[in-house]
RNA sequence: GGCGGCGUAGCUCAGUUGGUUAGAGCGUGGGCUUCAUAAGCCCGAGGUCCGCGGUUCGAGUCCGCGCGCCGCUACCA
């Protein structure tokens, strides 16, 4: 039985309906609970019910729903989870709040079923061959996660693979599945999602077998970023009050990797954080430009000046030196550790280690002194300093690849660059350079406020 | 009301399963340097880890209470 609003002629989601608490007599009760008392009701409890649409009575009718039994699958569901507890195990390393939102309420509230379908005259229509289906669309966290499966056939059939090649991707346990989503979206990701998913498999594993459906390998929430103007107050990003900063805007005036060191190294990762306008220009200026692009830029127009733009010997490395290579496989492990851990922010803090531990190299043993001294000694030093900027420029392709193939191109290296293990293949003695180009370009605060 | 999160240096934040003198970047004070995009490097100052209590040989970390801020509790995706 549920609420219609004749007059509207649709039935009433319960959020639809208020009337007056039968527990604290407050007004401000809705179907399913009480703003006033907090208490959660019975949808048929309400005193006085008024449709939220109309003002006017609602009726009592019958209708009839599809539901997702929660309360079934959730024995499956928290066995799943528990294992993401421990990244050993699962080998993923989840966020906390994931769990604690996910595996926290399960324990506490337990699940219920829950209605996928709604009486709605719009949105996708239940697909089944049954009178009671008529008028009825489906839920919309039913079909959405469903889409992240049709998309993938619908790109492989665009791709010449054929539909079928979906199960590549869905249905092999060799491809990880990881959704990236805001934390209001963990329980349908964490919980929904998975349980449906389940609830096609034949075999009682918790993950899925080879040619069932994979539950997630991780779900990576982040908190909510909001947006802080120059001399204002930092607040919410908002369509309808016009303090978004639209992405088409901002490209028309500047490159997308500032952007994206920005929002990768102030990410919400485990709270709120805000995009500060004065922070996103500091931070490129003094970060980006002066401690990254900086040390590629001394480093090749230094090579190009005194080495005709080739790589100069590796000679005889002493201490410093091999420190300073081994810096740069020590970058790649723990950039790619904190990687495949989602850890966003301090992978993109290692490779910016890498890069001022550059600069720390460049300055002690100061090849514009052993120019004039000692060129064996100097070709060593910048033959040290290159390969740190080759490590670099593979390290920081995922996250400014416009940089890094510039960087690319600066070095003379292939395509293959941006494969992870080619990051510590060290350049040899002759090979050539391209010009020193400035990498990132410093931000003029007056500029920017202008857009 | 329920569930959840946050509170660590002046600012923005890291702190994995409790384990030496609590870290980074920026800012700030002092010094060095010139290859480089007026860039770089070194040294220093700066913290009652929100408060109180508890568990422990040991608590920023675990437990309880309190204070402050915030999110979720949608037929939006």
């Amino acid at each position: 039985m549920q609420l219609y609003d004749v007059e509207a002629e649709q039935f009433l989601p319960d959020r639809f309906v208020s009337g007056i608490c039968p527990h604290c007599g407050s007004h401000r009760a809705f179907c399913d609970q009480c703003e006033g008392c907090g208490r959660t009701l019975d949808s048929t409890s309400l005193i006085d019910p008024v449709s939220v649409l109309t003002k006017t009575k609602p009726e009592l009718r019958e209708t009839i729903h599809w539901y997702l039994r929660l309360d079934q699958l959730q024995p499956r569901l928290v066995r799943w989870l528990e294992t993401k507890k421990d990244a050993a195990s699962c080998g993923a390393h989840w966020r906390a709040v994931v769990l604690n939102q996910s595996l926290g309420r399960i324990k506490k509230e337990g699940l219920r079923e829950r209605s996928m379908t709604r009486d709605l005259t719009w949105g996708v229509p239940v697909p089944l061959d049954d009178p009671d289906a008529e008028g009825k669309s489906l839920y919309v966290w039913f079909d959405a996660p469903i889409g992240y499966v049709s998309f993938t056939a619908a790109l492989c059939e665009s791709n010449g693979d054929g539909a079928e090649a979906y199960a590549t991707w869905w249905k092999d346990p060799d491809c990880k599945v990881v959704h990236f989503i805001g934390e209001d979206n963990i329980v349908f990701h964490a919980i929904t999602w998975p349980a449906m998913m389940l609830a096609t498999h034949d075999s009682e594993s918790i993950q899925g077998e080879k040619g069932e459906y994979q539950l997630p390998h991780n779900v990576v929430a982040n908190s909510y970023l909001n947006i802080k103007f120059p001399g204002k107050e930092e607040e919410k990003i908002s369509k309808s009050r016009g303090n978004a900063v639209w992405i088409e805007d901002y490209s028309r005036s500047f490159d997308p990797d500032p952007l994206r060191y920005y929002l990768t190294a102030a990410a919400p990762e485990t709270s709120r954080t805000a995009f500060d306008i004065d922070d996103f220009i500091q931070r490129n200026n003094g970060e980006l430009v002066n401690a990254f692009g900086n040390f590629i830029n001394r480093t090749m127009t230094f090579a190009n000046r005194y080495f005709e733009g080739k790589v100069p010997a590796e000679g005889a490395r002493t201490d410093v030196d091999t420190a300073q290579v081994r810096r740069c496989g020590e970058a790649r492990a723990r950039t790619g550790e904190a990687l495949e851990a989602c850890h966003f922010k301090a992978a993109l803090g290692e490779v910016m280690a890498l890069a001022r531990s550059g600069n720390v190299y460049f300055d002690e043993t100061k090849p514009f002194m052993t120019r004039k001294t000692d060129m064996d000694a100097c070709g060593r030093q910048i033959n040290v300093c290159l390969q740190t900027a080759r490590t670099l420029t593979t390290l920081i392709a995922p996250f400014l690849p416009f940089t890094a193939d510039r960087c690319a191109a600066m070095l003379k290296l292939g395509e293959d660059y941006r494969s992870w293990s080619s990051a510590t293949n060290e350049l040899h003695e002759g090979h050539p350079l391209g010009a020193a180009e400035i990498l990132v370009r410093k931000l003029d605060p007056d500029t920017v406020f202008a857009d």
